[in-house]
RNA sequence: GCCGAGAUGACAGAGCGGCAAAUGUGGCAGACUGCAGAUCUGCAUUUUGGGGGUUCAACUCCCUCUCUCGGCACCA
């Protein structure tokens, strides 16, 4: 049975839907004003495989995601260069939109913006101000967090002791300065939307809330994001949309994904120290980013580097050519029990891993143990046929979830066109070798290499893989 | 200052009362090979950040100290 873990209860829980086979998960989206990062990668493939997983588990997933598309970055980035605030949000987003479909990132249901979404927005505003929760103030209105008693239950924070250390500046509209803003009042420059209290545009917390409540009502399954976001945006969420509803807990699981780290500090805009996903997918293919990004605990920090990546290249690839091999099994043997055990033990493990809270890493390494068992069986052409079949068709189900290797391309497989002239090619080569003529035999080699061909002599034959 | 996470072989990183080290990378040696690549087999490093406690038994639980990272009203 799957198990999450939760950041409120501070638990692995038993994963039960509120809905029968529907769950309704919302991931807390970004602000485009600038170009994604590979912080913003990891976050977005690893809930990307939780989507996936749920799918493959049976459940229709609802998976929502919002677009903060009004906010102070996005606005002072279009003051700097001379354009409007929803040029530059829609610029980044369909950048955002591109990088992502590179990542084969394909599992979210609905992107919400925030513009679309005003009036549900000034609707909870109102609501909140009804039960005493929220106060307009100089144009703006703003959330009396004293009176929210659970403020700080997720992050753990101590109300009282939080004010030493706060660096917010001062702001006279407030009640108290650790009330946090719903409704920003206009200011020259700045989009607006009219409001009963004037002009204006909403805060960032009550976004999410007015539009995961607008689709998922008071209480739904799954909310994710990044650690960064708890204190104050997580608490803020649950602040507003619990002292509307009364119902608790907002959110059945709580999940955040660890910051991804470099030279050990936080990648991000602000320290400048951030690499783009566009660069990054020009170094790598995206299956590698993917594998990189999700190899790893999803709840601890991960460390980037270029050595990293390079290290997650080379195993990807030996899954890559496991899968290869299994595809490409040109005999039939006799059933190899031993083997078989193996196999299955493996395909448990994984599947033990993934309930685990998702440990992907521990489902890859229940991979790799059997790896050499198969390449070495492969390789001595023991076993059945059957069973490399049915070994293939787990990895292409470990594919539906992990997203990690590249299509097969049937093109180039020994039954297409291109495979059928580089097996003649190959048999060529082999006379050549036969006849000890190795630098023409090399030449096909290198010729084919250039084509991005990689040829393997073996004992029985010449093998060839795509790459 | 407060809140949270963490410290394990050369590196990355699991295990969380019972043989320390899954898994990946790298290193060395060997097998295969005309060469290359891939693959396979074997080997090595260390005693779990420091100190104290509980226990027959502690990497694992408790206390304490040191250090690192994240959050503290911008952020995935």
């Amino acid at each position: 049975m799957l198990k999450l873990y939760d950041s409120l209860s501070k638990k692995n829980k038993p994963f039960v839907s509120l809905h029968g086979n529907r769950v309704y998960m919302f991931v807390c989206g970004i602000t485009p004003y600038d170009s994604p990062h590979i912080g913003h990668a990891r976050a977005y493939v690893f809930y990307d495989v939780l989507a996936k997983y749920l799918k493959y588990k049976g459940y229709n997933v609802f998976y929502l995601q919002n677009v903060t598309d009004v906010d102070d970055k996005i606005i002072a980035r279009a003051l700097e260069s001379g354009v409007k605030a929803g040029e530059v949000s829609s610029k980044y987003f369909a950048e955002y939109r591109e990088v992502m479909g590179k990542l084969k990132v394909d599992s979210v249901t609905l992107y919400a913006k925030s513009t679309d979404y005003i009036s549900e927005i000034i609707d909870l505003i109102k609501k909140l101000i009804k039960k005493g929760y929220a106060y307009p103030s100089d144009g703006s209105v703003y959330f009396r967090v004293n009176k929210f008693e659970k403020f700080g239950e997720l992050s753990g924070q101590i109300m009282e002791k939080l004010e030493e250390g706060a660096s917010i500046e001062p702001d006279d509209a407030k009640e108290d300065q650790k009330d946090f803003v719903l409704w920003k009042g206009y200011k020259e420059n700045e989009p607006y939307w009219d409001s009963p209290w004037g002009r204006g545009r909403p805060g960032w917390h009550i976004e999410d809330t007015a539009i995961a409540m607008c689709y998922f009502r008071e209480h739904y399954d799954i909310h994710g994001g990044g650690v960064d976001l708890i204190f104050p945006h997580h608490e803020a969420e649950i602040a507003q949309a619990e002292a509307i509803t009364d119902v608790h807990p907002f959110v059945n699981y709580w999940m955040h994904i660890g910051m991804l780290n470099i030279r050990g500090e936080k990648m991000s805009k602000s320290l400048k120290n951030f690499i783009t996903v566009k660069d990054l997918l020009n170094k790598y293919p995206p299956e590698v980013v993917r594998f990189f990004m999700i190899n790893n605990e999803h709840l601890k920090p991960l460390e980037f580097s270029f050595e990293a990546m390079d290290t997650a290249k080379v195993s990807h690839e030996k899954l890559v050519r496991l899968r290869n091999s299994l595809s490409t099994v040109d005999f039939d043997s006799e059933f190899d029990a031993e083997l078989q055990r193996e196999m299955d033990h493996a395909e448990e493990r994984f599947f033990e891993a993934m309930d685990n809270d998702l440990s992907v890493r521990e489902g890859f390494a229940a991979i790799f143990t059997v790896l050499p068992k198969i390449n070495k069986a492969l390789s001595d052409m023991h076993g059945g046929r059957e069973q490399y079949n049915n070994f293939h068709d787990f990895l292409n189900r470990v594919n539906l979830i992990t997203d990690i290797f590249p299509e097969e391309d049937r093109g180039y497989s020994e039954a297409g066109r291109i495979g059928t002239l580089i097996d003649s090619l190959n048999q060529y080569r082999e006379e050549l070798r036969e006849k000890k003529r190795y630098e023409e035999s090399d030449r096909i080699r290198s010729i084919l290499e250039k084509s991005n061909i990689s040829i393997e002599d073996t004992k029985k034959k010449t093998k060839w893989n795509k790459r």
